[in-house]
DNA sequence: TAGATTGTTAATCGATTAACAATC
DNA sequence: TAGATTGTTAATCGATTAACAATC
């Protein structure tokens, strides 16, 4: 029950498997998959399927495999995505609005999509009030007040790497829980706050150096 | 001195020691950087930063540490960032437009920033010809010509689910060997190419068990 | 010299894989 | 029933951490 029973890098791949049952087409034989199968369409080995479902406790049939619909309810519930999420993003450049349309584009076009962009906070009083698929750009001085008055946890940080820090104690003084930082650089946060980080650079410059 | 000697995760790290040492104001003190501050900066434990950077054969100094310049010459000559990268992107909607400015920002703002951008693929002719800072949209049809004319061997996969195992083939018989992936599939790729995966909906997914 | 910090070895920890009894 | 596939245990593999002698 408690967070720290299931490994990090289990949780990480159940999004994956998520992600492969969801795209499974409706007249999939017997509604069934294999360990097998769903390892060879999440590029993963069927042990470590049957290992990663066996500690989240779903149950497959012996013989059989899983039960397509069970599993993927399962799998939502569990990453919380049984409810709407609400996201806020911080820097509204290139990547921020980027991550502001497809969030959004996502939103409108898969219903079982449960990730909601709320707001989008940006530092420069020009794009004050602009509207990105509908959500409004408010300043960032204003995100503590937002981010209570609409309630959104989760947060991804899309500003310059000189400024990422400001926002990210921004977001611990509002009470954000999860963050999503693109910014080039390591933050610092309290333990409360999950931070996750993802880098352009770095994934280009790691497959450098397979060339 | 072969690929295999040093394990991915160490790879994985270097670039992140190597933005580090990049950010590092000049005037820094004597131009020399301990285990300690090098992983405080890095988000990695003391242990691990010396631990991998003995693995790639540096050498610091005892009762000092590393001397930067060297270290950040090391690092690049490793991770191949010694020398011009050329990178294709296929793709050029919301994601692969921001990635395309990006890296061409990056390269024209950055003197030691090696990636360059040198090709962009659509299947869409409409957007034949449009140019994103310089670099012109071309029809993925040509992408074979023109990764064997431009010499690009690191391609950036930004392209719907449903087109991503095709182009991923276009790649392979094109001799490419680095590929970067954002289509929320897995794809399935010779050995030859190293496929790295990224996906915005996993990781905001990943996350959302932490709320 | 005294203090600091590396490089490396050994210990620990954790993740993946193999194997197979249970059972649908 | 026979064939297939799970769930789980044990074995293997690999990564991280701790500790400290070497030495700048």
């Amino acid at each position: 029950m408690g967070k720290q029973s299931i490994p990090d890098v289990v949780i990480r791949r159940l999004p994956i498997y998520l992600r492969v049952l969801e795209n499974l087409s409706e007249d999939f034989y017997g509604n069934v998959i294999s360990s097998f199968k769903l390892g060879e369409k999440s590029g993963v080995s069927p042990a470590q399927v049957r290992k990663d479902l066996s500690i989240i406790g779903s149950f497959g049939k012996q013989g059989l495999g899983y039960e397509i619909a069970v599993l993927r309810d399962e799998l939502k519930r569990i990453l919380n995505l049984d409810k709407e999420i609400k996201v806020g993003i911080i820097g509204v450049g290139n990547l921020g609005h980027a991550i502001a349309r497809y969030i959004t584009q996502k939103y409108a076009t898969e219903k079982d999509f449960h990730l909601k962009l709320v707001a989008l906070f940006d530092s420069d009083p020009e794009v004050l009030g602009e509207l990105i698929n509908g959500v409004p750009i408010d300043l960032i001085d204003t995100f503590h007040a937002k981010a209570l008055e609409l309630g959104f946890r989760m947060v991804v940080i899309a500003v310059p790497a000189e400024e990422a820090q400001a926002v990210m104690d921004k977001c611990a003084a509002a009470g954000i829980e999860a963050v999503l930082n693109f910014a080039p650089i390591h933050l610092k946060a309290p333990k409360e706050i999950r931070v996750h980080n993802t880098d352009l650079s770095i994934d280009l410059m790691h497959l450098a150096y397979y060339l």
